[in-house]
DNA sequence: AGCACGCCGACT
DNA sequence: GTCGGCGTGCTC
């Protein structure tokens, strides 16, 4: 028997979230040789939990040594999982990083972004996943040895792709490179780029990690990579694997077997030895922003990344956020340019069709105005197809009752019950309740009530009713609920199936219709007033990128449309759309925000609070304000008034929120590190109080 | 967050 | 007398 190693003082983190008030690693007494980044089964409290062996933390940023507690009261760590290589120093950085940017404990994140079945393994358990694999490896490395690509195998590249990809290898060259804006529109071959640039970082033996906004698109995008290089080890990174796989597809990004990493934004903490390229597609959607727990930006996460591992990354887009927007003009990244589309097809052109136009008729529904009809009776007599574009489900927003006013509100949120006719079912958007639509007015007994407004199911109805022989289908979140459902609607329109496809915002991303030369945005104006300031970026977005479903065939790109219909044919968003002019309508948000104060020219954090009542939520915001108008630090910072959500109510929960301004994102962290354990105490003064967060760079005020 | 302890109401 | 309600407080 060798002696027991002599211990000493180990730092661990452990998953215990913020509210602990438990922010750094805990001490525990191990073996000396325990290196940084092993996972160990530790005690904490009365329960064994998951944790990771950590470093010491850098100068300031640790306990001071007199606030430690001595050895002798520390508990010693239990089983180490060291069957596993450590978490390697650059992933600890990132993870330190995130945590302290956001707000959480290093524990928590660390072990939130590592595979969820990871933390219910002990050692044994783990040796025999690993074995498994083993052989799994072998048995496919005999099966299918890597093809080499062949030139041939690959589109030959424009000028302007050939000096995208020649800017992108340059900076790859360089020692610590910055990151890159692929500024590309629609079709103008930007996935070629990210094949081309993946392709040098795997012949230089590196991994490549890929990030998209959405599950949704991850399939089509890894069958593209697949197909280019077949016989290299390609996983995918996304909630919807089962527990298995995901552990299965960490561990190859971890153990560098995987050379190509695809996935949603939770891939960005993915464990990678040799990683040699980062893509970040379609940069500016909002999906990259991770919505609960710790509430980090995996586009910002990832261009962090790349500076602590000295790799390019690609940022693509055809309307970039206006914070990337910015960095480029700036010239803290690097801007390159994509504005032809492949085959010289040219983009659609864009109709703006006046509302005032139209007659007002009681009564008369003019959303399917006759023009419109017009248009589409067009497309169904070449035999091309259309999509028309509504971003709201369900069959009308709400039901309303002529006589006595009565409206489909919920009874546990501050909003309407959506008519769903398909099940006859009045369902609510926030909170999930559902209830059989009445016959009659459930206030006075009217048999008469009727559907406001108009969603997807309704305007499918409508168009089917208008144009007798159509084939019209919808694709939305309610057609779409059961698996391998979008995949089999979508080839039903790629097969030529459907003459006009109506749908959410869902088909407005990513997919590459063939057919349709005609895309048909019904009622986009609700954005443009809303209290968000950033709604007209997204609105822009998701109509370049609706209009870009059309005319991706060059044969017809002629005689593609993207047909808006508003009553604001004047407003600069819809004149820069118009133009196409995604440059135009950048600098005019820019000047705004610039002179509103707002990002990226200022740094933003919500303090979010939920309560049982709305005095709980309110009075924890107003005290919330006023201890930090206490904190020195809170100078020259903004503190807006604590206000209610736009929907103030949800699932009989009162919600309210606060918004600080600061002119640095250091200047923002100090205090909020300074601010928020003040919040923690408060949270257990305040009666009624559920929950609250912090959201630092939030995306939807 | 878990998971204790702790101090008051309706049950065998 | 005890089972259990959820308020309060701690976890290296």
């Amino acid at each position: 028997m060798s002696e027991a190693p002599p211990s000493r003082r180990v730092r661990v983190a452990v998953e215990a979230p913020q509210h602990s008030g438990l922010t750094g690693p805990l001490d525990y007494l191990g073996p000396q040789d325990l290196t940084p980044g092993t996972l160990v089964h530790v005690t904490l409290g009365r329960r064994d939990v998951m944790g990771l062996v950590w470093d010491d933390l850098a100068e300031g940023q640790d306990l001071p040594e007199d606030e430690r507690l001595p050895e002798s009261e520390l508990r010693p760590v239990g089983e180490a999982l060291d069957a596993l290589p450590p978490l390697s120093d650059r992933w600890r950085r990132l993870v330190e990083f995130a945590a302290s940017y956001y707000q959480r404990s290093i524990g928590e994140l660390a072990l939130a972004v590592l595979p969820p079945q990871l933390r219910d393994l002990d050692a044994k358990q783990l040796q025999a996943r690993l074995k498994k694999l083993d052989k799994a490896d072998a048995a496919a490395a005999t099966q299918a040895a890597a093809a080499p690509i062949t030139p041939a195998d690959r589109p030959a590249l424009t000028a302007q792709q050939q000096a995208a990809l020649d800017a992108v290898l340059e900076l790859a060259g360089r020692e610590a490179p910055q990151p890159a804006l692929l500024w590309g529109l629609t079709g103008s071959g930007k996935t070629e780029i990210y094949l081309r640039a993946a392709e040098a970082a795997l012949e230089r033996g590196q991994q490549v990690l890929v990030l998209v906004p959405e599950i949704n698109l991850t399939p089509q995008l890894e069958a593209r990579f697949a197909e280019r290089f077949a016989g290299h080890a390609i996983v995918s990174l996304h909630s919807g694997l089962t527990p298995a796989q995901r552990l299965r597809h960490w561990l190859a990004a971890h153990l560098g077997r995987a050379q190509l990493v695809l996935g949603t934004r939770l891939a960005v903490f993915a464990s990678m030895p040799r990683l040699g390229l980062i893509v970040v597609d379609e940069e500016h959607d909002p999906s990259y922003k991770q919505q609960d727990g710790a509430r980090y930006s995996a586009r910002d996460l990832a261009v962090y990344r790349g500076h602590l591992e000295k790799v390019p990354v690609l940022l693509g887009s055809a309307t970039p956020s206006l914070e990337s927007w910015q960095h480029a003009l700036g010239g803290r990244y690097r801007r390159i340019d994509l504005t032809e589309r492949i085959g010289g097809g040219a983009l659609p052109r864009v109709r703006l069709f006046d509302m005032n136009r139209l007659e007002r008729k009681k009564g008369v529904t003019t959303t399917l105005s006759v023009p419109l009809l017009d248009a589409l009776r067009k497309r169904l007599d070449r035999g091309e197809q259309s999509l028309v574009f509504l971003n709201r489900r369900g069959y009308a927003p709400v039901l309303h009752c002529d006589q006595c006013n009565w409206k489909s509100d919920c009874p546990h949120c501050s909003a309407h019950q959506v008519f769903h006719k398909e099940d006859r079912t009045l369902r609510c958007h926030h909170c999930g309740v559902s209830a059989r639509v009445p016959r009659a007015c459930p206030s006075c007994g009217n048999p008469d009530i009727a559907p406001l407004g108009r969603g997807t199911e309704r305007l499918e109805e409508q168009l089917a009713l208008a144009l007798p022989g159509a084939r019209v289908a919808r694709i939305d979140a309610d057609t779409t609920k059961l698996k391998g459902s979008l995949e089999s609607q979508l080839a039903a329109v790629h097969e030529g199936d459907v003459d006009i496809l109506v749908g959410t915002q869902m088909v407005a991303k990513g997919h590459d219709f063939r057919r349709i030369t005609l895309v048909a945005a019904v009622n986009p104006d609700g954005a443009l007033f809303s209290s968000d300031f950033r709604a007209p970026e997204r609105l822009f977005s998701l109509l370049m990128q609706a209009g870009g479903r059309a005319g991706r065939d060059a044969a017809q790109a002629a005689a593609s449309e993207m047909w808006v219909q508003t009553w604001y044919p004047e407003h600069a968003l819809y004149q820069s759309l118009q133009k196409h002019d995604y440059e135009a309508f950048a600098s005019s948000q820019l000047h705004e925000r610039m002179s509103a104060n707002l990002p990226p020219f200022a740094h933003l954090a919500l303090v979010r609070a939920e309560g049982r009542s709305v005095e709980a939520a309110r009075d924890f915001l107003t005290a919330a304000q006023e201890a930090a108008q206490a904190l020195p630090l809170s100078l020259g910072l903004l503190l807006y008034p604590p206000v209610p959500m736009a929907v103030a109510r949800v699932a009989d929960s009162e919600r309210f929120q606060m918004l600080i301004e600061a002119g640095s994102r250091a200047q923002l962290q100090r205090f909020l590190r300074a601010w928020l354990p003040e919040l923690h105490a408060l949270k257990r003064r305040q009666k009624g109080l559920t929950r609250w967060a912090v959201d630092v760079d939030p995306l939807a005020i």
